[in-house]
DNA sequence: ATCCATGCAAAGCCTTTGCACCCGA
DNA sequence: TCGGGTGCAAAGGCTTTGCATGGAT
């Protein structure tokens, strides 16, 4: 993840990709970033929305959520704050839980590393899968 | 993830999948547990180490650590505790900290979900990737 | 003018799957 | 014997990358 980069340029689908995703609280996957920002930019290329999120993560306006598989999902909201991950459709929804302080000065046993920040993850099923796994 | 097999069988492969696993605290990947297992099943295939892995984490004898990227990692140590992920170079570490007990209570707004559990892995540099980074 | 960014397509990486044969219970 | 398991190889899903062209500063 290291860039020889000097400099960052904002470009319009850079921004879009920015706005789009500011725009929602949905988490949604690059693909689906992708379908959004195509509505607007018709001629954007996929390639183009991955290289930019990664940029966009590496200069900390917005939050890669990598638990869950292959599948990635992307945060507008860079501030911290944790998730609730539903174990059947694989949707990430916010959750508004007091940050837990503290936790990386209880690391005592954990010499050498350097801590960087936590994140912590429910697993559940969403209202919407536990419906449907009911009715099964 | 739904099975209809009505039992499972004790395979010498799969018996030395979970031993291997057991031996160690490295959380390996999917292809470094076939390297380990194919130093005593020459004529073990990457398929088999995969569908084992799968079905012994549905049977709750390890478990399938997804942050971090499209590499899975797997741990034989299926009692709950959290990890430790180097940034780097993407390995993870056992981390001894008390279980957050009651954290599941607290999401009284987390109305419809079917809270199944939660994971706390805290983000790091690794001692070996810290050391390096300064020589840089 | 410079050099980062784009679009396109190909390649990459990890994982899953189809199929015929094998083997544990 | 019976149905799950294996090895092999091909396919799959998501992501990254090479290259020539375009565009922000």
């Amino acid at each position: 993840l290291q860039t020889t980069k000097t400099q960052f340029r904002m470009t319009r689908q850079r921004e879009v990709i920015l706005e789009e995703l500011r725009k929602v609280c949905t988490h949604p996957s690059a693909d689906e970033i992708y379908a959004m920002v195509r509505q607007r930019m018709p001629r954007i290329s996929l390639g183009t929305v991955y290289r930019n999120l990664e940029i966009l993560s590496e200069l900390g306006e917005i939050r890669k959520l990598e638990s869950g598989g292959c599948l990635k999902r992307f945060d507008g909201n860079a501030t911290s704050h944790y998730h609730i991950r539903c174990v059947e459709c694989g949707r990430v929804f916010d959750i508004h839980l007091q940050p837990l302080e503290g936790l990386e000065k209880q690391l005592d046993q954990a010499q050498g590393f350097v801590i960087l920040g936590h994140s912590l993850e429910f697993q559940a099923l969403c209202p919407d899968c536990a419906q449907s796994t009911k009715l099964n």
